[in-house]
Order: structure tokens, then C-alpha cells, then sequence
DNA sequence: GATGAATGAGAATTCATTCAT
DNA sequence: AATGAATGAATTCTCATTCAT
């Protein structure tokens, strides 16, 4: 049915297929069969690539939070100012980037945090990735001259996931291409008026 | 098992077990035989009183989003400046309100956008809630003088949702009892320095 | 398919089916399908009676240690002399009685044995049965004179669980209608010469 | 992975571990790919070697006999007197012998028996090897002496399966060491009181 | 000889839903 | 209104076997 290939070619490609059923379907009606369809598989290749289906599942979460940190850190130190980080947080979060394939990922994300409510093995990675992007905003905030820098990190980061959320359960509410202006309103309100000078 | 009962008891204790079973383990999870031990009833006295599964999901939404509407009217009703009426709006969303069950469950709502992502019935729903949430910020902000209360509103609407998520999802980053306060905070620094008085 | 019964009734169905399957075709190749099959059910009603299909297995060691041991009490209780109890003994575990409906229990004991070898639930109950059958014998043995009823009891329960494997794997080889008298040959060896009067 | 090897050096050492496998987790959890592993080999090669699983099974079983066969002729051949070979025979098939690797694993000639219930291929082997044991032990005990050497073939070869299958599946019963020890009472007991001289 | 990706035919188990009682 | 046995379709996962490389 298929040509041989690598098990590294295999697992990206059952993942890629994974990510667009996830986002069409949620996770539990995104079956092995659904998902090998997907990728042009049999359902027996994809349990030799992934034992469990929660292993799929495991796999995308890495790789988006993969994705993400690298976004945010190449944005980081593309920056030159303090405030200029904190934009670039934001674009680098909220941005639609063309230049990007994973235009599916605000909906998959959501479809994760869903299942980190129940999922231990899940919780435990998405928890880890909100800490951490928490932690960012709240150094690029002090450094920009937030007077609160804790409360406002825990802002950002309930806005981008907020963001993502309604994108995904309320399309139309939020204007395509505003997520990022949004945030970095919120956010320059915080900063001290020369600051953005 | 049980006394005979009015068809309107019975769906209120199905839907209050549904609501108890979905935040432990998801839609998807929360199979007819585990609401109805949580019931206290036989599975098929279940789907006496409701034909389908997804019938006791609906009647869960409308009855949460029923009682938020409620809570907000009457925080708007009782506020009496513009300002006042931002700030019950905050509250009222995201005070802790003992009294109120069915807002003790941020989770329960989290599960809920979850399936918005995927079931039409329950994204039209979730949709106009989220759609009319949207309005009444706009409303507010506007009359406490936001000179741009559209984009006002979609933050705080983001926020909203993302601090139930983070709630659901990252226990422990959202400060037990904080978040109403963060969004007053947003809100506040979008409106003109004399519309606090 | 079928009409309704009650649970003891097809829980009893379902585990004669799966003595019959177990000794044709050994348990692993006993799949819920064949037993449905033969018990002329649907593999979900017997699902629907043994949450596992390791119960079934279960529910049948039970009812068969729980027959041996009626049949080895009443047997003993019927004798009067010590000897004749000895004799008892090998009589209610070996003699073919026609009255006997599960002249398939020599076959499903084998089977049941070789699975003791590997499921731990399975040799708890098989070296429970074991150890009280070897206990009965060395109680019945010393009472009747054997200078060393440890060792004969041994012996005894071997000769037993001998007879009943080469029964099932080696037919022919084992006279039909001979077992009991080899082994009371063998236990009547064993007793003081006078014993046996 | 591995370095080419002869056929013959594969196929032993697949065979062995599909042994050891075989004692751990019966044979129908004795997959291709665990047998692979214990080997350290790939399935392919298993596969290579054996052109179905039941190939494996037939050569260890094989292989057991022929080693059981040699213990017992070599054990005879070095007996001097008819009562010697007796109790040459039971030393041979029930001494723990720690040269005879082959005999060390009492489960997996259950297992092997257990199997024998089902598939007329190893039934046969099994089978064709318990009556070789029934005509030895007959032999050798018409030669010491033994009124009727066919009940007492019957009875040796019940008890050596017997104690192989207590020893596999109700370990503890059997006190290691003393199993040559039973048998052989159970014959001297049957032979005229001079044969023992 | 050796590898390991690929297949396909099941396997156990789950569960919404039906319905006779 | 209530019960719980019964159904059947679906789901995840397993594995002997094949075969291109």
C-alpha cells in the first residue's frame, strides 16, 4: 500500500495527520483508523510507529511546544529593546505568520488543553509550557519596566490562551490578524509611558 | 432503585451527575452507565428522560450559560456608575462566588469549549454566549468611556475564557481568588483617568 | 437472539460454553466470540456478564474445585473404616462416574493446570486446591497407618493431577475405568498390612 | 546486529529462547518479536530460520526428548542389576541434574503438555514419547520383578508427569530434591522383597 | 543471512441505545 | 417511571507473516 520508508519519516507524517484530525474531530473521536486514513496508512503501520495512541498524542504536544519555544526564543533575541521583547512575544505568539504551516495549531493547541484537564501525562507538558511562557513574559515585563510583572504574565498568558480558544470554539469573534495588536495593547498599558520611547 | 420522581427532578439530577462526571474525566468519558451511578440511577431510566447522550450536554449549557446571564444582568442592575458596572462585570464573571454552583466549575466549562471545537449544536451555543459576553463588554466600556470599546471587549471576553482554561488546565497558575482582580486591572487602565470617579 | 435471562443463569451458560471451548482449543485460542458462539449468545452480552475474560475462567476454577471438594467430603463422610476412606479418596477423584456430567473436567483441569503456570490469579487458586487435597490425603493416610503420610500425600496428589494431564494429552494411554485402582494400589501399598482389614 | 552465523548455531539459539520464553509466558505470549528479543535477533531472521512459530515449538520439543531419551538410555546402560535400573530410571528422569540444562525447566514440559491438548503436532511427539516412557518403565519393571509391570508403567509415568506439573504450577508442594526419591519408593514398593538384593 | 517496515486478520473490550418486563 | 438484559457497531491494540532492501 505504501513505500517504504524511515521511521522517522513515518512518525512525522502520522503526527501530521494526527494534528488535522485532532482539529477536526477532537481527540477521542480521532481514531487510528481515522488517523491512518489520513495519512495514507494502514492502522497496523501506525501501532508499529506508536504503541499507544496516547503516544501520538504525546508527540505533537512536543513538537508544538518545540515550535513554540523556538518562535519565542528567535524572537527574543531578534529584539533590541526591552519593549521590542515584549512585542516580539507577542508577535511571535499571535502573529499569523504565512511563512508558517501550522496555521492548525491554535485549534490543536486548544483541542490539548482540553485534554490536559484529564490526561496526567499531558497536563504535566502543557502545565510546564504555560509556566515557562509565564515565566518569559514576567522577565520581558520587568525588564520593560512593569511595575506588577507577576500579575501581568499571568495576563498575557490567559489572553494568548484565550485567544487561541475563541479562535478555535468561536471563530468570528476575534478578527483574523488582531490577536498579536490585542496583546501588545494590554501589555504597552502596562509599561511605563517613556518606556516605549 | 429509586422512587418514582417528575421527569423534571430527574433531568436536573442527571444533568447535575452529567456535570460531576465530565469535569472528572471528559465528554467522551462520562459513558451513560457512570452518570448514571454518579445519579444513583439505572442507565436506562437515563435515556428515559433523555433520547440522547448528547441531549444531557445541551441541557448542561443552556443551564450554565442561563445562570451566568443571570448572574451578570443583576451584577449590571446593581451597579450604579459606568465604572461600577465594568467592574461587576469582572466580578460577577470571576469572583468566587460561593452561592453560585455552577460557576465552581471553570472545568466543567473548559470540557464544554472543548466540544464547541467539534459539535455544531454545542459551538452554536457556546458561539452566541460568547458572542452576547462580547457585547455586554462593549456596552460597558463604551458608556465608562473606552475610546475603543470593540477591541476592549475581546480582550476581556479572552481573558475570561483563558483564565477558566488556565484554571482547568494549569492549576496553580491563576492565584486562587486573584482573577477577578486582573481583569478589573486590564479593564481600568483602557478607560480615561476621570472615568474612575 | 435470545431471551431474556437472568444473570446467574447466563453467567452459568457462559462458563459451561467455556469449559467446552477451553478443552477443544486451550484458553487462549477460547476468544469471547467462540464462547458467545457456543453458548449461542453475542460476544457483547457476555462481556456484559464477565467484565473480563480471565472472570470467566475464574468463575469456572471455582465451580470445579468447589465440585471436586463436595465430592471428596461426601465421599469421605460415606466411608467408615480408615481404609476405606483411602479408597474414598481415590474413588470420588478418579472413578469415571457416569452420573457425572463433566467427564470434560479432567480435560479443562489440565488446561486450568497449565495456566496456573503463568497467570498468578490462577495459581492461587490451583495451589490452594493443591495443598488442601494433599492435606486430605496425609489426614486420611496417617489415620489409616502410613509410616510416612507426608511423602504419601505427595505422591497421591501427583498421581492424581499424572493421571488427569496424560488423560487429556496422551489418551489411550491411561486405561478408561483404571485410575482409581492405580492409585488405590499405589495408597494400599503404603498401609500397614493389617490396615486393610 | 548480529554477526552471520550458521544455520544450525541460529536455530539452537532461537530454540533457546523461545525456551525461556515459553517458561515465562506460555506459548501463545510467546511472540515472534520476544522470542526475537531474548535471542537478540530481529523477527525477520526468526522467521528466516523457522518458517512458522509451531516450527520453533516442534524443535524444542524435539529436542527435549532426544535429551530426556539419552539421560534415560545412558542411565540404563550404567545400571547392573534390574532393580539398579529401576532406580536408574527414576534418578534419570526426576534428579536434579545441574549438566542437563534441558531438564532444568519442568514448565516448559508443561507447557509442552498443555499444548499437546490441542495441536495434533506436538500431541504426537508428546504422545509418541509418553508411551516410549510407559514401555521402558514396563521393561524394566518385569525385569525386577514386578507382578504386573503395565499398572506399574502407568502409575511411574503419571507420577513423573505429576510431579513436572506440581513443580510448574503449585511450586512449594514438591520439596526440591525429593521427587527421584518418591518415585522410586512408589516402585520398590511394587517389586518382591528379595529383588531388591 | 539479516533487517525492520508493512500488512491484515483478528483479539478483547466498550458503550449508546433499545426494549421486554 | 423504572429496570437491566441484550445488541451491534466501533475501538484500540496484537501479531504472525511477508518482503524490499
Amino acid at each position: 500500500m505504501v513505500d517504504r520508508a524511515s521511521t522517522d519519516v513515518r512518525r512525522a507524517q502520522i503526527v501530521d495527520a494526527f494534528r488535522t484530525v485532532l482539529v477536526d474531530v477532537g481527540y477521542d473521536a480521532a481514531t487510528i483508523a481515522r488517523i491512518a486514513r489520513a495519512a495514507g496508512l494502514t492502522p497496523g503501520l501506525v501501532h508499529y510507529h506508536f504503541a499507544h495512541k496516547a503516544e501520538i498524542l504525546g508527540a505533537l504536544v512536543d513538537g508544538i511546544v518545540t515550535g513554540l519555544r523556538a518562535r519565542v526564543d528567535h524572537a527574543l533575541a531578534a529584539a533590541s529593546t526591552p519593549v521590542d521583547r515584549v512585542d516580539a512575544l507577542a508577535d511571535a505568539l499571535l502573529a499569523v505568520d504565512p511563512a508558517a504551516a501550522d496555521l492548525s495549531t491554535p485549534s490543536a493547541w486548544a483541542a490539548i488543553g482540553a485534554e490536559a484537564t484529564r490526561r496526567d501525562d499531558v497536563r504535566a507538558v502543557y502545565a510546564r509550557w504555560i509556566v515557562a511562557l509565564r515565566d518569559t513574559f514576567a522577565d520581558a515585563l520587568r525588564d520593560a519596566g512593569d511595575p506588577d510583572p507577576a500579575a501581568g504574565a499571568v495576563v498575557a498568558t490567559a489572553l494568548v490562551e484565550g485567544l487561541y480558544g475563541l479562535a478555535a470554539a468561536a471563530p468570528g469573534v476575534v478578527v483574523p490578524g488582531s490577536a498579536a495588536g490585542l496583546l501588545r495593547g494590554v501589555l504597552r498599558a502596562r509599561l511605563p509611558a517613556g518606556g516605549a520611547r
